[in-house]
DNA sequence: CTGAAAGCGCTAACAA
DNA sequence: TTGTTAGCGCTTTCAG
């Protein structure tokens, strides 16, 4: 059945629709309604079809059909980095539910810089996604707000994009640091140091915020400190704090970078937590359960936040009318462990 | 020019390269050649067309340009799952060596399910992946050895795919396995138990190997258990090797999963490290440096097996004629933490 | 219900 | 060097 022209790859090429059409006996048309599923086909025909499909191996093209309907069925996420169990968790549940309906996600990394977060969304624009959905680097990046982005619906999570314009799936940044500088308060403490880094993130000053709320109800001063995320910024930061006259009893870490790099130089130092420091981060640290004592941590429902961010987006995406661009915020929940100066049970649960 | 059909959108729509060409007033075909850089074009003519493009914000059409060249510059990557270090290290490295060549990655889950993997493959052969970067569920299965993967690329990485026609990252599994056992057997230990999951995956047999390997050239019996990886099921093994009569004084553990689970029964059940059980596992687990005490691990190289596997990729879409297949066997690496009985300095680093 | 025909935006000959 | 032309594989009118 091999033709004897000397060209061997050529009977594996990949079947068009077309090849289907003739192996059914059918026209184009309607090869191409039996199988995208709308239209009118007869029963009969449509077994021919199938039968065609899965004889020759037929897969469609979608890049012809992305071309011809102009929609590729793909998703840009855009974020800074997998490696948490936040960001794991979230694309995650954003792929499965994306996946659900029929679209795919490409993931691109910006490392959280703006230069290379602009040029990986021009990298997706070319590839003509759909949506997309991001952890900006900076919300208030110009590329943000090109005309081509404005064309497609974008959902941001984590941080937010400002302007209107764009939804934004987040947590109780603000209430829920301030719970957690509320925890400490109650144990006692007078001086909670709050710690962290990346100031601009809007979500991080939601927190900043909360911590400065609970310690002015308590009528006490604040104790912040911003610092780079270089390379011992944070220890020499603790270092000066407990080499002061009067050095915190408690430590509040802005996030999961922060509290890693300061359990860190805690544990180095041989600083005991909760004894001379008690501790509680925002966001859940990898080995945080595990380490001894376990740590307390406010921790995002990483799982919901994705799903909402897929749900918000693919609901855009069907929308035939315009709907109302808002933030959701989500409830976040301080989880008690031992670090904050609780008892702990003791029971070590390692996965 | 425009038509006066009531189309208000009709402006917003995103610019192709006729336009371009028409503001440049050049051809199609020169505007073509400008921007996708080969073939002459005259200086002036260039600029004239760089000015129209950046004028119009245009961006090339990567579907339209797929469908002409029949090359998506599209990669699938397709792995269980993200979460542990290991793969999302693995991920960031093939991802960052794909971008430099202008491919990127659409990143599919399989949970490790053979029949998720099936689904999620012909999905991206729809999208024309130009290749693929695997971690097989089973390297054996048969949606492996489809016709239509024949025709592109495809290199597996943490597990081969058995069947020439593939290549592979691998490390030398049976050397390391082997390596730690003998560790193990260094400290004395005479009762070493071998402990693991998925007996079915070929790396996991290669490290089988080398335990009974180090056992047999120790002359001692093997003590290996393969256990199903649901709940429950090795603490049950490990509650069975306490109570009897020789309990092992060592355990090597075949995985990631398999450690973590292991460890989480012995913390729980109050089983000191090494005192009662010297411990080393294959693989580094999350909190491994953490612990008290810190882990003994084989790990391995993620960032080079990540690179190594876009690499053999990436030359073989460049390649003009056939690249032999080959297994690529890197070195991992036993890090001596204070689990297997060594004496371990103390300093802790969380990062 | 079905077939024919017209492109989607781009690249790759081919002429000029 | 540059312009013209013919599709890539598919969906979508529009007639039949």
């Amino acid at each position: 059945m091999r033709s004897l022209t000397p060209t061997p790859r050529e009977n594996h090429v990949v079947p068009t629709l077309v090849q289907v059409a003739r192996l059914a006996g059918v026209g184009l048309g309607t090869a191409s309604r039996a199988i995208s599923g709308d239209g009118y086909v007869k029963k009969g025909t449509l077994e021919r079809i199938r039968r065609a499909v899965s004889q020759l191996g037929y897969q469609p093209n979608e890049l012809a059909r992305g071309l011809k309907t102009k929609r590729s069925n793909v998703i840009g996420l855009v974020i800074p980095d997998i490696g948490g169990p936040f960001m794991a968790t979230c694309v995650r549940a954003i792929q499965r539910s994306l996946r659900t309906k029929g679209y795919i996600p490409i993931i691109v990394f910006t490392d959280g810089d703006e230069a290379v977060e602009a040029q990986e969304i021009d990298f997706l624009l070319r590839h003509r996604i759909d949506g997309m959905i991001i952890v900006p680097a900076n919300g208030e990046a110009e590329h943000l707000h090109s005309a081509r982005l404005k064309q497609i619906p974008v959902v941001a999570f984590d941080q937010p994009i400002q302007n209107a314009g764009f939804d934004a799936i987040l947590v109780k940044n603000r209430q829920f640091a301030r719970e957690a500088v509320n925890h400490l308060l109650g144990h006692g403490h007078k001086r909670i140091g709050c710690i962290g880094v990346f100031r601009h993130l809007p979500s991080i000053q939601r927190r900043i915020e909360g911590y400065r709320a609970a310690m002015k109800q308590a009528k006490l001063p604040p104790l912040l400190s911003i610092v780079s995320p270089n390379d011992g910024e944070i220890a020499g930061q603790l270092d000066a704090w407990f080499a002061s006259a009067e050095p915190p009893t408690a430590i509040f870490s802005l996030n999961e970078l922060t509290s890693t790099q300061t359990l860190e130089a805690l544990l180095e130092r041989g600083i005991r937590m909760p004894e001379t420091a008690a501790f509680i981060g925002f966001d859940e640290i990898q080995f945080g359960p595990f380490l001894n004592p376990p740590i307390t941590s406010v921790i995002q429902p990483a799982a919901e936040i994705g799903e909402a961010a897929a749900k918000r987006l693919l609901d855009r995406l069907d929308a035939t009318n315009a709907l109302p661009y808002n933030h959701l915020q989500l409830d976040a929940k301080l989880v008690i462990r031992g670090s904050c100066g609780c008892p702990f049970d003791g029971t070590l649960r390692l996965s």
